[in-house]
DNA sequence: TGGCATTAGTTAGTGAATCTAATTAGAATG
DNA sequence: CATTCTAATTAGATTCACTAACTAATGCCA
């Protein structure tokens, strides 16, 4: 797989838990705070697979909001940007598809990439997604200080950082 | 079900696709940022199911921690702390006590009541979850830059505060 | 006190989500 | 041209979570 394509990674490689780290050691406050991260994350990714609107699941609106992002992804860069194996992204396109809201063409130049796009309906679904009625997030941070929302754009980056290969 | 438990909620409702809100317009920059944050939450929230070590999937690892942080909470109280509806509950509880690492016990003032208790390889678990070696989110942190760690504290109660039933 | 409503947890059944292993087809290379 | 590598798919299995229905226990009120 070429990595010419902007925003595309690597398939995400299983984690080893035996690695050698000679870093420096992180404090107990630090590893606390990573506890209650791991916990709230967990915690927040299962509110919002709860919410499902017009019969597209989370899953599925993360996967349009991928491909409108990347603007038609190979499968494999599309898997890689979410997070999963190319085999659980290609049950989620085949979904998408008979859905009505993707489509999958195969790549002019090389014929073993299939490039996913989205349609007309699969855009109108993306920006509902984000309306103020229908998206779940955006209500609840309405209820934030104003403080709490000046730290939202480092909160999104930070989280955006450690999702990133290492 | 009593409210008194600190940290207790009643369990989590089915969000409300239909509801009237009248409370001023979150901006544009606010909506984008809530999309952005969703699909780091749960592409985060893949990538640390996908750590399994010693064979305690990452649901285990979180409800273990929970009944730690909890201390024995019923089984009604950690589900709405967890996310999950009551019977989702009831069948990670019963992993983790075939697993060996919890004991139920019921309540003495309120037989319907189950209460969820660590023993100590649960907390043998837990702790080691924790680790340097183990803790992937630990690990991943490190690499953060000094001013992404001074506000890791306030970003991580954020979050939690977004988790919190509304 | 008895009947009814409410509550806590469990059982049964179903569907979503995701992984690994294997396979197929296409591209690259010597 | 043969071999190796790569992208996606298929098949099978596991994990995770929901809803509906049920049972048992508790609380409340006439």
């Amino acid at each position: 797989m070429t990595t010419t394509t902007p925003g595309s990674a690597v398939t995400p490689t299983p984690a080893s838990s035996v690695e050698t780290d000679p870093r420096p050691a992180v404090s107990d406050s630090e590893t606390e705070l990573a506890a209650r991260l791991r916990l709230a994350v967990l915690r927040l990714s299962r509110r919002l697979r709860q919410q499902v609107a017009g019969g597209v699941t989370a899953t599925q609106v993360s996967a349009l909001a991928t491909i409108e992002r990347l603007g038609s992804p190979t499968l494999g860069e599309l898997a890689a940007s979410e997070q999963v194996r190319p085999p659980s992204m290609t049950k989620i396109v085949v979904g998408l598809e008979e859905a009505g809201l993707v489509n999958r063409q195969v790549d002019a130049e090389d014929r073993r990439v299939a490039r996913v796009m989205l349609n007309a309906e699969g855009r109108r679904v993306v920006q509902r997604s984000r309306s103020l009625r229908t998206a779940y997030l955006a209500r609840r941070l309405r209820r934030l200080s104003a403080p709490e929302r000046q730290s939202l754009g480092e909160l999104v980056r930070l989280l955006e950082v450690l999702v990133e290969e290492p």
